[in-house]
DNA sequence: CGGTGTGAAGCGCTTCACAGCG
DNA sequence: CGCTGTGAAGCGCTTCACACCG
């Protein structure tokens, strides 16, 4: 087991192994005992031997008869990816997108991550409780990101405001955006920042619907 | 002007074209009549480099001394990008996350995209009108978009069902789907598939907010 | 045999670096 | 000068291909 991190490792790779574990848990659901690489593969729409690469990045390995545990690599891929003691979200900007993200992440449905804070600016939607997250003002958004410890953040409010929320965002000690507005987030290399443009896979779609597509499909 | 698509474009750089134009629309907004690849690059968050190889894909050549004309640098982009008679969209499943995606470009909010059909299986929500757009029940799925000749598919229904809907997606004619479901879907080389994975998204920035991310940010 | 683990090759995208030009 | 357009180099990720093993 190496607990070293120095040997880097991408950020597609991290997508992955996070795609792995949801399918090995639906595996673990139908009780599987062992699956292969390529049927992993298969399940997750990359090869065989991406699937092996990965696992070496957890350093997980499986049996040349049998394949791997499920259960043993999703608890592996687990202790890789998630802190031990769960990790604390804010969301910023209470708006359909944001209830839409609430109702996966909020009240606890997943068990290393959670929303515990929202923010907006409309007095009509704060200080009440919406799908289990208790939601704040604008104003508060500092105090209560430092007072909870919180790290990771996740932006839906509009083009505009976007930028000026990133930037308090990170003057209250978030390390980690998750950005939906559809803007790039501007902040410094010590952030991580994943934009997601819907409007931009749309028009990719819409693109490559026409023209004959020859690609295939891609992970992330 | 080239019309042959045998030069082959990627992915990406259709994504960054997307961007570059609605950047070019705020900047028209603003009265900017020309930028240079640096500035537009500093707004999308890459490389001059990027912009000007980005620049050569649409076959659009700026002035050395003044740079781009904003306004004709965004026609090029769009007549490189959309369909002359706009496309029409279908979406399937009216969610949380359906809604948000309808605010965005249901009752013609976009010029060239427009979701003008959306599917639910629940019939508290089928034949009504959700933010300007026609709610109908599943079993028109296939009629409906055929009648209507809709060539783009949003997903946005749980993970169990996301690839039965994708098949019948494809079968009633549509060639490139953006799937919100958290699982990869399926299809023939034939369709374009976009999945946009929101838990693997926030787990991947969970991790990296961990780790110290010396990693740049990204565009997609 | 049919798996896994992995060095090495391959490939596509990004960046460099420079000619050309007003 | 400073910017654009672009061949060529660089780089990171994916895939190949094969040693190894039960």
């Amino acid at each position: 087991m190496r607990s070293l991190g120095s040997n880097v490792i991408s950020v597609k790779t991290i997508g992955r192994l996070s795609m792995y574990r949801r399918l090995l848990a639906s595996l673990l659901g139908e009780g599987a005992q062992y699956v292969y690489s390529h049927q992993l593969a298969h399940k997750a729409g990359v090869t065989a031997a991406q699937v092996r690469r990965d696992m070496m990045a957890v350093g997980y390995s499986g049996s040349p008869t049998k394949g791997y545990d499920v259960r043993e690599l999703a608890e592996s891929i687990g202790h890789f990816l998630d802190c031990p003691d769960g990790q604390s979200v804010a969301l910023v900007g209470i708006g359909n997108l944001g209830r839409a993200i609430l109702s996966y992440f909020a009240g606890g449905r997943r068990p290393h991550l959670s929303i515990v804070a929202a923010f907006d600016k409309d007095p009509y939607k704060v200080n009440r409780v919406v799908l289990g997250c208790r939601c704040y003002p604008m104003e508060d958004l500092v105090p209560v990101i430092q007072d909870k410890g919180i790290r990771v953040g996740v932006i839906t409010v509009p083009a505009g405001e976007a930028q000026p929320v990133a930037d308090t965002l990170i003057r209250a000690g978030i390390k980690g955006i998750l950005n939906f507005a559809p803007v790039p987030i501007r902040a410094g290399s010590q952030i991580y920042v994943e934009d997601i443009d819907m409007a931009m896979s749309l028009e990719k779609v819409a693109f490559f619907a026409r023209k004959g597509s020859l690609e295939k499909e891609v992970g992330k």
